[in-house]
DNA sequence: GGGGTCATACCGGCCAGTCGGTCTAAAGTT
DNA sequence: AACTTTAGACCGACTGGCCGGTATGACCCC
């Protein structure tokens, strides 16, 4: 043996860092067959290694999960920071995060997947982390909404936390019907479910 | 041993036939820490009752969680074929129905979050059933939607099947942030979600 | 005395995590 | 320039525990 061919782990062409690799595969194994449904050797065979390698870079299975998480949310809360403290009014803010969030979220099916799917499997302390940073997301998409009720744009009658949920609810599940290979692009339904929200919202 | 108090299972005060009491401690319990989390020790501990009494009842673990997917979804299901037949115009069908599926599911939350979270753990065929079972409400509900385009109430340039996906998502989320101690009602949110549902809808 | 209703003991399999070890390449050392 | 040391990267056999499921038989009511 010993045919290493340089270049790092060899066996099949594939070339990106095993660290990142386990966790792409981990993450597209979680959410078609669910984590506890995964076994860690299913992870480090279908990446290539052994248990050694991934006990080497994360030190359990769940922190395979946690980082699924944190990633995914960490990208999608400076979407929004980013876009909330941009120009345009209200409604034309939301209207850009409520398509972004979509988009994003789509654009990385497996992680939503495994997000709305697994979260309960993390170990308290973890899942306390992970609520927070989702709390943040919450609040600041309802701090857009509640900027459109104050301007007379959105209707008055319903909260905007409840608003929130209703919405992301929405996002959420995209990973329990959405096909890829479907019809409609990411950017479709972005825009069609944004649509349906500011329609909702609107003041008759 | 052998102090059996008569009254068939005795231990606790608990009088509910041991087989209706099974499922309702394990939906609880699935619903609590997931379908994988929960062993079957664990259910017929929180029954007072031994495998022997499950394995009597149920085939397998799995039985156990399909049971909870046929008593909600064809509850659920019955309440639309009724509401759908019945009279109004399409929109007013649509509002009961919506505000219908969101208070049912409010009502019976833990078979709501056992659902999300756990159809993958069905065994293929099973899983089967349980979507062709959900494929008949989420038809019955855009037939509903469509005739509501064709009589002009509702915008026709999105289309119905997103339509459903969009507002079924908010339903199966319902669980994930509803609390019932919370300031509003099931009626109340079913009603606050219907307004949005049918304001996204509407023509301008 | 037979059918329904359970209890008890047990098995085989799987699975997360461990641990000693190997290989390699860069960093000192002389 | 050869030689040693060190540290990171990774291997793979092993284990201890849990978990779904089964086999067998006791108890009770008709």
């Amino acid at each position: 043996m010993a045919l290493r061919s340089r270049e790092s782990t060899g066996r099949t062409g594939n070339r990106t860092p095993v660290k990142e690799r386990l966790l792409h595969v981990a993450t597209r194994l979680f959410a078609r067959h669910g984590f506890e449904g995964t076994s860690v050797q299913d992870i480090v065979d279908a990446a290539g290694v052994t248990k050694g390698a991934m006990y080497h870079y994360y030190g359990s299975k769940d922190d395979l999960l946690y980082e699924v998480y944190h990633q995914v949310l960490s990208m999608q809360l400076s979407h929004l920071d980013e876009i909330a403290a941009g120009p345009g009014t209200a409604e034309q803010r939301l209207r850009e995060a409520a398509a972004d969030v979509v988009r994003t979220s789509l654009d990385n099916l497996d992680d939503m997947i495994v997000f709305f799917r697994s979260l309960h499997m993390l170990p308290d302390d973890k899942q306390v982390q992970v609520r927070a940073e989702r709390r943040r997301y919450h609040d600041k998409f309802k701090a857009l909404v509640e900027e459109g009720v104050a301007a007379g744009t959105f209707r008055a009658d319903i909260s905007a936390d409840i608003v929130v949920h209703y919405f992301l609810s929405v996002v959420n599940q995209l990973g329990s019907w959405y096909r890829p290979d479907g019809p409609l692009s990411p950017a479709e339904v972005g825009d069609l479910f944004t649509e349906l929200l500011i329609g909702g919202l609107a003041t008759r």
